[in-house]
RNA sequence: GGGCGCGUAGCUCAGCGGGAGAGCGCUCGCCUUACAAGCGAGUGGUCGCAGGUUCGAUCCCUGCCGCGCCCA
């Protein structure tokens, strides 16, 4: 036990100690009831760790000490994100790369020493080994970090999402949704992101205001008035089908099986009834594109309109006129517009409108929801591509009623998250699209045949077999061919795409749980137990987990969802770092200490989103500081009295030994305290259960040890003395255990001084032990001499004397029943006050003491 | 526009049918031999607004106002 106890290098010595002894590794002997497994959430490794992550990682942490100390056998993986864009994005730069996936794969590639001026096309396998050396570098990192805040995890299990055993699963995964029908290829309008060039899925779409114009443009009508009609994207009136309007619209109702012609294009389109035409929108009756928007695609399904696609993938329009265009005037006025981008094709469309007359008065400026990819800043435009899917329950009631069917299953924490969950089920609209056309991701495992044209055959793909997986399909041949095959008639082709990062995600309770790899750790382990996440990937990563589980095992992924509020800065808004949050993690925690940050973090419950309060962390700290000092002076205690033999293991004196009312009212209390931190912790509440304790220790510190002190050093016998010794070794020791799974670094620091092995494999305090050791004890002893004890110090300090000043006389006078409390415990009240004369009298009322001072001497 | 959550002491937050609380801050005091990065005491709120239910409402119901998030 140090003289002089401090938290400094607390952090680097036990996380050491952790890692070196294997303190949180997990028992694979451990039988399948006793196991508590997470699903972890793997944190993005390009991107950086910000406190939001230092916060929410904390909270799974709390639960799984808490569940390891309860005697479960807790699997915490760790995960790293190697998915997407930023890795792309970093790769390209860092290396002067850039992935071309028809080459071939080069074995003995070594990148460039320094970017060059252009970028060098590599393969996609190359490409994607670099993806994995820079990453690696990454997760050095974050295990870094995370060693740090003190998080139990077992980095023996780590994983990433998108390493060989990764992409093994997610392509099994894949190849058996295939199988059973619920993946499956189809070629329809997909909402594009044109500066990405890739798909984009209902889960990644969000609505932005944008400022925009109505155009109100006068279509023909052969021997009648032109009819009139308003949009926000004159560039698409090549693309017209059909005019719209609401069937009960009786302005237009008479129009409804006519014909009327575009301007500018001479197109003859109909004018059609549709409820969703909305009659209080611009004049009531719209244009139908190809594709305008989401709507314009469900009236070209519901309807059966053609389709006359004019925007490209690169976000400029087709070079091409549609065949529908075929006036001499109606081609030239689209060759003015071929390979123009969307914005330069609006300007030369409105100035030919308006040449020609038939654009109405002047653009009505106006703001509009328009859909943007949520990565993206170019509006998304709606292109026909053929793309793979996923069945979600979007196009399938019965699908979707099971789906909602698990959600309600799971435990939800907080409870009310579940209703997102239903949301989003509720609103779904079509099946998952899980193509990307990217380089860096799971690529699908399948082929397609060329026919003696040389076009692939998409209705027929040839899978790989599940013993060759994980494949690349760019690099690797399919069964039954040759290399010299790939992309010649007769021969094969690569699917050029990669799956959606969520479609690996999705996978990472089987990745962790070794589904197929590990059968045995996967049998001990799945379904796991607590996913714990953010909320606003609820309709991402948790629902797409709930349905892959759902579509391969027929099951929940886990019984238990704990779902994390926001950081909010102190003007209460979303914290960023544009908001000049300067404070990196590992800053944060080298300031403050890792207790205090975790102290900090256990104060956001389930949920709640949480203010960044440094106050907080300073409290923290000043808890972790009193441990320290009161630890040494209780151990100090017990040693005084009875010597090396109290540091030296775990034998407690046993409840026998505790003859004392005051101190069978704290353990009273304290086996109260347990109980409620256990049901709190139980359920997920640990800020509850962090508050009673920490609530307890104050009262321990401040009222208990102070009004034993003299007692405990033997200054009124020795059986008082060793009631108290017994006593405060039983409090401390709970406590600590108590204190663990918030404060591990201060907790395991003195536990060491006198305990063997890790606090953090301590059993958590068993409420009906301590109670034992209570015996009779009443709480509301405590709670009547620390009433009594206050009331002296309030004399003392009205009278601005020291503490230490001595009392002549104290009258305690009250309810007699509390009174009569007060009395079981004189001899510590006066040791704690300098009372000389202590007396008590039953007269009703509360609690009060009149107090008489000695005068100063001199 | 729909859904969810939140509006309680200067700040951060508990409480959720019968006493309005904690921590921080602030004020005053105390060098008390575990801790001055400490200790003690005190100050501080018509519990967002308006109705309703109830013997009684911060807590339940309705409406409104404000903030946040999710979805249109």
């Amino acid at each position: 036990m140090p003289a002089k106890p401090s938290l400094d290098g607390i952090e680097t010595r036990w996380s050491e100690q952790w890692h070196e002894r294997g303190t949180y590794e997990f028992d694979r002997s451990a039988p399948r009831e006793r196991v508590y497994s997470v699903d972890t959430p793997p944190p993005t490794v390009s991107g950086s760790l910000h406190v939001g992550h230092v916060f929410s990682y904390t909270h799974t942490d709390l639960i799984a000490r808490f569940q390891r100390m309860r005697g479960r056998e807790v699997f915490y993986p760790m995960g790293f994100d190697d998915n997407g864009l930023p890795t792309e994005r970093r790769v390209q730069n860092y290396y002067g790369v850039r992935c071309d996936p028809s080459l071939p794969y080069d074995p003995d590639f070594t990148p460039p020493e320094k970017p060059g001026k252009d970028q060098l096309p590599i393969s996609r396998r190359n490409f994607v080994e670099l993806c994995e050396t820079l990453t690696i570098e990454d997760e050095k990192g974050f295990e870094e970090l995370w060693r740090r805040l003190g998080l139990s995890v077992d980095w023996s299990h780590t994983y990433a999402t998108i390493d060989t055993r990764s992409r093994a699963v997610a392509q099994r995964a894949f190849l058996r949704n295939l199988a059973r029908g619920q993946a499956y290829l189809a070629e329809a309008p997909t909402l594009w992101d044109v500066t990405f060039r890739t798909a984009v899925a209902q889960a990644e779409l969000e609505d932005r205001e944008r400022p925009g114009a109505y155009h109100t443009l006068a279509f023909g009508r052969p021997g009648g008035d032109p009819v009139v009609i308003e949009t926000t994207r004159p560039e698409l009136l090549p693309a017209c089908v059909a005019l719209v309007a609401h069937p009960d619209d009786a302005r237009y109702q008479p129009l409804f099986g006519q014909t009327v012609r575009t301007p500018l294009f001479d197109v003859e389109v109909p004018v059609v009834a549709h409820r969703l035409a909305d009659p209080e929108k611009g004049s009531g009756i719209a244009m139908i594109c190809t594709f305008g928007d989401l709507t314009d695609v469900i009236w070209w399904r519901e309807l059966r309109l053609p389709a006359r696609a004019v925007i490209g993938r690169d976000g400029r329009l087709i070079a091409e006129a549609p065949e529908a265009i075929s006036s001499p005037a109606g081609r030239e006025h689209y060759a003015q517009l071929g390979g123009k981008t969307i914005a330069a094709a609006r300007t030369a469309i409105v100035a030919a409108l308006q040449e020609s007359g038939a654009l109405l008065g002047e653009p009505r400026a106006i703001n509009h929801p328009v859909k943007f990819y949520e990565k993206g800043d170019r509006p998304l435009e709606i292109v026909t591509t053929r793309q793979w899917y996923i069945r979600n329950g979007g196009r399938d009631e019965q699908l979707r009623e099971q789906l909602r069917q698990r959600g309600s299953e799971l435990r939800w924490h907080p409870e009310y998250m579940r209703v997102r969950y239903e949301n989003w089920v509720d609103g779904l609209n079509g099946d998952w699209l899980i193509s990307r056309q990217r380089f860096f991701g799971v690529p699908f495992p399948v082929w397609y045949p060329l026919d003696a044209d040389g076009q692939p055959r998409h209705d027929a793909p040839i899978v790989a077999a599940e013993a060759t997986l994980p494949v690349d399909p760019s690099s690797d041949v399919p069964p039954g061919y040759t290399a010299e095959q790939r992309g010649v008639p007769g021969g094969f082709m690569a699917d050029p795409d990669v799956m959606d990062t969520w479609a690996t995600s999705s996978l990472t309770p089987l990745i962790a749980s070794g589904w197929e790899s590990d059968p045995a750790l996967f049998a001990q382990v799945f379904p796991m137990n607590l996913r714990p996440q953010a909320h606003e990937i609820i309709r991402t990563w948790l629902f797409s987990t709930v349905l892959r589980s759902h579509d391969e095992f027929g099951t929940l992924p886990w019984t238990d969802a704990a779902i994390s509020g926001w950081i909010l800065d102190p003007d209460r808004k979303k914290m960023s770092k544009s908001k000049g949050n300067v404070v990196t993690p590992m800053g944060l925690l080298e300031q403050h200490g890792s207790d205090a940050v975790r102290y900090w973090a256990a104060s956001g419950r389930p949920g709640t989103d949480t203010a960044f309060d440094v106050g907080q962390m300073k409290t923290g700290r000043r808890l972790a500081i009193k441990i320290l000092n009161a630890s040494r002076f209780v151990l100090g205690l017990a040693e005084a009295g009875e010597g090396e033999a109290a540091l030296a293991g775990d034998a407690a004196p046993g409840p026998a030994a505790i003859t004392e009312p005051l101190d069978r009212a704290l353990l009273a209390e304290l086996a109260r305290v347990v109980d409620t931190a256990t049901g709190a912790f139980e359920g997920y509440d640990y800020t509850r259960a962090l508050e009673v304790t920490e609530t307890f220790f104050w009262r321990f510190c401040d009222d208990y040890v102070e009004l034993v002190k003299g007692r405990a050093y033997g200054g009124h016998g020795e059986a008082g003395a060793a009631s108290a010794r017994a006593t405060l070794s039983i409090a401390l020791s709970t406590l600590l255990t108590l204190f663990a799974p918030f404060l591990p670094f201060v907790t395991e620091e003195v536990w060491s001084w006198w305990r063997a092995g890790s606090v953090h494999r301590a059993r958590w305090p068993e409420a009906a032990e301590v109670r034992e050791a209570a015996g009779d004890g009443r709480p509301e002893l405590l709670d009547a001499v620390g009433a009594a004890l206050s009331a002296v110090r309030r004399a003392k300090s009205e009278a601005k004397v020291s503490m230490k000043a001595e009392v002549a006389t104290a009258r305690v006078s009250g309810d007699a029943d509390v009174v009569a409390l007060v009395g079981q415990a004189t001899v510590d009240l006066r040791s704690a006050g300098g009372i000389w004369e202590l007396s008590l009298v039953g007269t009703g009322g509360e609690l009060a003491v009149d107090v008489v001072l000695v005068p100063p001497a001199g």
